[in-house]
DNA sequence: GTAGGGTTAG
């Protein structure tokens, strides 16, 4: 290991890689903890050669129902409807695979369950369930999002003695797990390390780095990064340049911003509607409606479609200039246009007619809003706007 | 087959 230059709460990271330059170095060894990972794995037999062939009725429809619930998709899963769908694996005979589990577990922690997948991971490996690489991986972006990392590089260890090679997924969980406690030159050095291990990182990692750094105000850093990357021929996409973008904004730096997105224009770099957004909803609060628009027809003529929170800016803009009669013609138009209001944009020109004393137009708007449907009601800002109005 | 990043509205 060539490098040596960690500061001292870096040290789990040399722990970790030196687990792993122990076990490069023993190859037959890796080999043979495989083996008898397959051998000892209480799991191993069952996963293909069921325990109760022609077993109840109950469990067949159990097993078919999990195998449908995993394909049908399970977006924005709620904790009830996990646990249940993984009590149903767990019953299920033969038992499911490690690769059924970890279509769940990835599932749950998109909703950002992370507790969760972590309790239900560790209930798979009671029921005798071995992990694999997938689902360690899964196991250490939940520890990375927990603000964990001591956790999460010890499930790096596991994965090692269990004889898997770390890939560039593995790394880029936790140099994004070391960005988001702030240790973006450890999340640097673990890059070099991957380097020296020729894991190439890709366009991800370094979009990670550049968050990190943005998260850390380090503008500058990130600039030079970006233009690194374009002159070894890596070329950045509009998330690269997002967290930059949305810095500059939030420190009133709006005109840089526009530099910037004239910039990613010359560099062919395609913008999305985030980051139209981001500009835009900048120029909404400094009270520059007008370049806020321009911009808005600029990203419609370019066939990137506003969204609700493109229009929940303006309308938001228009209240802030006393344009009421604007925003609530905005809030017509989008509905028009195929966009759905939610609590937020109806809150923006409910707050500001009560603010105005309007209480008729901001009737008008209420109704209209539960008569859109939805628990709009419980929201407790748009509570505020009411007990306000009453008052 | 499944795992990783990210920026936006009150």
């Amino acid at each position: 290991m060539k490098r040596c230059g960690f500061s001292a709460n870096a040290s789990t990271i040399k722990i970790v890689m030196d687990i792993f330059e122990e076990k490069k170095q023993t190859m037959l060894c890796r080999r043979l903890v495989l083996v008898s990972r397959i051998l000892s794995s209480p799991s191993g037999g069952t996963l293909t050669t069921p325990l109760l062939s022609g077993g109840s009725s109950d469990r067949k429809m159990s097993s078919s129902s999990y195998k449908e619930r995993l394909r049908s998709g399970i977006i924005g899963i709620k904790k009830d409807d996990a646990v249940t769908l993984f009590q149903s694996m767990i019953q299920s005979r033969p038992l499911p695979t490690v690769v059924d589990f970890s279509r769940l577990f990835s599932g749950i922690a998109r909703t950002k369950q992370y507790d969760l997948v972590l309790s239900l991971c560790n209930q798979m490996e009671l029921q005798g369930i071995a992990h694999n690489n997938y689902t360690l991986c899964i196991m250490i972006n939940c520890f990375c999002r927990r603000h964990n990392l001591g956790f999460a590089f010890s499930v790096m260890g596991k994965m090692f003695k269990l004889g898997y090679e770390p890939n560039t997924i593995t790394f880029s969980t936790l140099i994004n797990g070391l960005c988001l406690e702030g240790r973006v030159s450890e999340a640097v050095e673990l890059v070099d390390h991957m380097v020296d291990m020729k894991v190439i990182p890709n366009l991800i990692i370094l979009n990670t780095i550049v968050n990190g750094l943005c998260l850390q105000d380090r503008l500058s850093e990130a600039m030079s990064l970006i233009d690194r990357m374009l002159a070894n021929g890596c070329q950045p996409d509009a998330v690269t340049y997002g967290p930059v973008l949305n810095r500059m904004c939030k420190s009133g730096n709006t005109a840089s911003a526009l530099d910037l997105l004239g910039k990613m224009e010359l560099r062919k770099i395609k913008p999305q509607v985030v980051t139209y957004n981001i500009i835009i909803d900048s120029l909404c609060k400094d009270g520059s409606l007008e370049d806020a628009l321009c911009l808005f027809n600029e990203m419609e003529t370019k066939g990137i479609k506003a969204n609700v929170i493109t229009y929940t800016s303006l309308i938001g803009g228009f209240c802030s200039a006393g344009r009421w009669d604007d925003g609530a013609q905005l809030l017509r138009d989008m509905i028009t246009r195929g966009v759905t209001p939610n609590v937020v944009t109806f809150n923006a020109l409910i707050d500001s007619f009560v603010k105005e004393g309007q209480l008729t137009e901001a009737k008008k708007l209420y109704n209209e809003m539960i008569t859109r449907g939805t628990n709009m009601l419980l929201d407790g800002r748009m509570k505020k706007s009411f007990l306000d109005m009453l008052s």
